[in-house]
RNA sequence: GGAGACGUCGCAUAGUCCGGUCGAGUGCACCACCCUGCUAAGGUGGAGUCCCCUCCGGGGGACCGAGGGUUCAAAUCCCUCCGUCUCCGCCA
């Protein structure tokens, strides 16, 4: 939900957002009339109700003889409240539809435009060169015999694997590793519930336009998370924080369901795209006015994960159309994929400013009153990253090199030996 | 899955049977001031959240798990849902 303060007061503001977006510009007068209709209905409602209240006070002091006539007049009064009340519901129902339909407000410098209109921001480390044919993640994952699609599409079907031997334990030391980071930053572990409710799942943006990417289980009226960041924004939905001492700081570990609905025939080779991963997320709760460093910090931690694991990689700035419903500004880090000639996402961060913790009702106190907060999140580790990995350190002999910060997570293992 | 008990202002509770004097008492914790040489104790006052209007002094409305209903009037009566606890059953 956006500021309905902005909305009011600077509604240019919001109409550029939805042009950088490619949005819907009439949107903005569509929820602005919403909201002059809804305070007008509340204003004449609370004037009823006042006179009824007033009046109720009569009715109870009131000697018998004269009762009769003020509960008459009471009852017509009544049912007068009683529309006026609807009437409120109706208008504050109408004004959360369109006003819940506009996207966060991209931050200033968000380059406008769609997928293909992102800036990078930088390229760090050298792109690898084989002097042999490389093979891509999937050849190497199976003679290393570390990732059995073949039996996960007969377990599961399409976009399903198994992680097997090597390729379970080198997901597992790349989250280790992820969490160590995290630990030693201050981040509070969480493992959370990969089924969330209605509201939760509202709340965090996800039911927008991409709400066929998501996994609903109809009979429980719960829907599987795409990511932990939902179960981690939920987390405070509806408290007031105490972040005098400094932001909440959460990496949340779980694994993530997504439908993958409309990418037939994309990446249906290997585990670039799955319906089931592994991730550890972090996730901030911070003051609004730290947000915008907050977002440098958890690219950081990113750069530096991908750094240490000896990938190359590119930083974009997204561009506003291909922002989520929540984000502000999106960084994603890209890795570099040698059999794909092409840069693959590994890791992405959002700045969701208040957008989200207005939604969940997520607020700091201030010195005047309570405000809501801003959250952040932001890939620490991921499955996915086996691609890189694997693709980047492989060897003419189908072997693949472990980067030294792994070793600790995989017994000192210094190289994977394919094993057929 | 079955039976029962319960859900009130940060925490703990009173109020619900018998609807209006209850947005709601008490204790603890909290804040300000006062007082006793310090501490402990004591006194006085204050304090919740959300929304609307405002000549920015303030005025008004909503909120007793959530949502409906009955009624002139609901914390209080009725219904549905959610949650917690106890017992029984079942279960990877």
């Amino acid at each position: 939900m956006i500021d309905p303060q902005l909305l009011r007061e600077h509604p240019e503001v919001v109409r550029a957002s939805q042009r950088a977006r490619g949005a819907s510009v009439d949107l903005v007068d569509g929820a602005l009339a919403a909201d002059a209709e809804r305070r007008a209905a509340i204003t004449a409602f609370e004037a009823l109700r006042a006179e009824q209240n007033a009046l109720g006070k009569r009715v109870a002091a009131a000697p018998k003889e004269e009762k009769g006539a003020l509960v008459a007049q009471a009852q017509e009064l009544a049912a007068r409240v009683k529309e006026a009340s609807q009437r409120v519901n109706d208008a504050e129902a109408a004004f959360a539809e369109v006003a819940g339909s506009i996207p966060n407000i991209v931050l200033e410098g968000v380059p406008a435009g769609g997928e293909d209109d992102f800036v990078t921001i930088r390229e760090v480390g050298e792109r690898p060169a084989f002097d042999f044919e490389p093979l891509d993640h999937l050849a190497l994952g199976e003679r290393l015999d570390a990732i059995d699609m073949a039996r996960g599409t007969k377990v599961s079907g399409a976009r399903f694997y198994f992680l097997k031997g090597i390729g379970a334990r080198l997901e597992l030391a790349i989250m280790m590793l992820g969490l160590d980071r995290a630990l030693a930053a201050g981040f509070v572990p969480l493992i959370t519930p990969t089924l969330v409710k209605p509201s939760v799942m509202q709340g965090t943006g996800f039911l927008g336009e991409h709400a066929d990417e998501v996994y609903r289980l109809p009979d429980d009226d719960l829907y599987l998370t795409g990511t932990s960041e939902v179960a981690l924004a939920g987390y405070h939905a509806d408290e007031i924080l105490d972040l005098s001492s400094g932001p909440l700081r959460y990496a949340g570990w779980s694994t993530c369901y997504r439908r993958e609905a409309g990418s037939y025939g994309k990446d249906t080779r290997g585990i670039i795209r799955v319906h089931q991963f592994d991730k550890l997320e972090m996730f901030s709760y911070v003051d609004p006015a730290d947000a915008e460093a907050e977002h440098e910090r958890l690219l950081a931690m990113q750069e530096g994960m991908l750094q240490s694991l000896g990938l190359s990689y590119r930083v974009i700035d997204t561009a506003a159309g291909d922002l989520g419903t929540s984000a502000a500004r999106k960084f994603d880090v890209e890795a570099w994929v040698p059999t794909q000639n092409a840069y693959r996402e590994l890791t992405s961060t959002s700045n969701c400013t208040t957008f989200q913790a207005r939604r969940l009702a997520i607020r700091q106190r201030t010195a005047s009153g309570t405000a809501p907060v801003a959250t952040l999140n932001g890939t620490l580790a991921t499955t996915r990253w086996i691609v890189a990995i694997l693709e980047t350190h492989q060897r003419a002999d189908g072997s693949v090199h472990v980067p030294e910060v792994l070793r600790r997570y995989l017994g000192g293992l210094e190289v994977l030996e394919p094993v057929r």
